[in-house]
DNA sequence: ATGCCGGGCGAAGCCCGA
């Protein structure tokens, strides 16, 4: 058996739900991971999306973050927020246990903080999160249990995951403070699942709207799927789909994801 | 090119994203 699971920061579940809706037609996957909803728990569309098969679990805010898991299989033991801030009032975090016998596994959908303009308090925010999220990862491994942490990281790993390493050196989302903190998460004993079966640069998951950056293939890779070792041993495949990106209406992120076979 | 699009909010124009 296998389980297909997917990120996609979709940008405003309101005004991308067509496209959404499509994508689970087509692409199937077992488990969705979503960002930048943009809206509250009650505007979610929920029955749209059970329609087709879904459950969801749902950590929204009005206007901005938010993010939600969506599953064919029953989900259990869901948490929202990422602990280690009570002050923190941004919906970026949620997590739950996927019911699927020996596929089962522990999701996140994380939308990681931008961190820009990087003089402001918003990156040392986005530095404090990932140390977070490291606490929280930690944790999880103590477990021994598959887990997939998927989301918009909003980290440019390498040189070769944006089409201009020094249009990006001194941005929030490629400097060597916020690429060491990633190392950090992957040196706890996490997978990054595409980086893992692939060798190719240059190769994105999100085009900016503007200046024709879709079309010139001007992209950056930050959307990752993060395995702890139990989920990494299952690891069959993962790919980004480009499909969405293309279509009228389109988020400018389009969704990564990845197979684990039990 | 720290905003050229595009979304939210709310009903014009500003905030935000990466």
């Amino acid at each position: 058996m296998s389980l297909k699971i997917a990120t996609w920061n979709v940008n405003s579940i309101k005004a991308r739900l067509p496209n959404v809706l499509e994508w689970l037609e087509e692409a199937k996957p077992d488990v969705a991971l979503l960002q930048e909803i943009k809206t509250v728990d009650e505007n979610f569309p929920v029955m749209e999306i059970e329609e087709r098969g879904y459950n969801c679990a749902v950590h929204g805010q009005k206007s901005y973050n938010g993010v939600a898991i969506l599953s064919k299989h029953p989900l259990s033991d869901v948490t929202t927020g990422l602990p280690g801030d009570k002050d923190d009032d941004q919906a970026r975090y949620v997590e739950a246990w996927v019911e699927a016998g020996d596929d089962s596994v522990r999701v996140a959908s994380i939308y990681l903080p931008n961190g820009n303009p990087v003089d402001t308090d918003k990156y040392p925010y986005k530095l404090k999160w990932m140390d977070r999220l490291a606490g929280r990862a930690k944790a999880l491994l103590h477990n021994e249990e598959p887990v997939v942490l998927g989301g918009d990281y909003n980290v440019i790993q390498a040189d070769g995951d944006c089409y201009d390493p020094a249009a990006w050196a001194d941005d929030a989302l490629f400097k060597p403070e916020t690429r060491a903190k990633f190392r950090t998460l992957l040196n706890l004993g996490y997978t990054e699942a595409w980086r893992t079966l692939h060798n190719e640069t240059h190769v994105y998951s999100f085009w900016d709207y503007q200046a024709g950056a879709w079309q010139k293939d001007n992209g950056i890779r930050i959307d990752h799927l993060l395995l702890s070792p139990q989920a990494a041993d299952r690891l069959a495949a993962c790919e980004i789909d480009k499909g969405p990106r293309g279509k009228t209406k389109a988020s400018d992120h389009t969704p990564v994801w990845c197979e684990l076979t039990a």
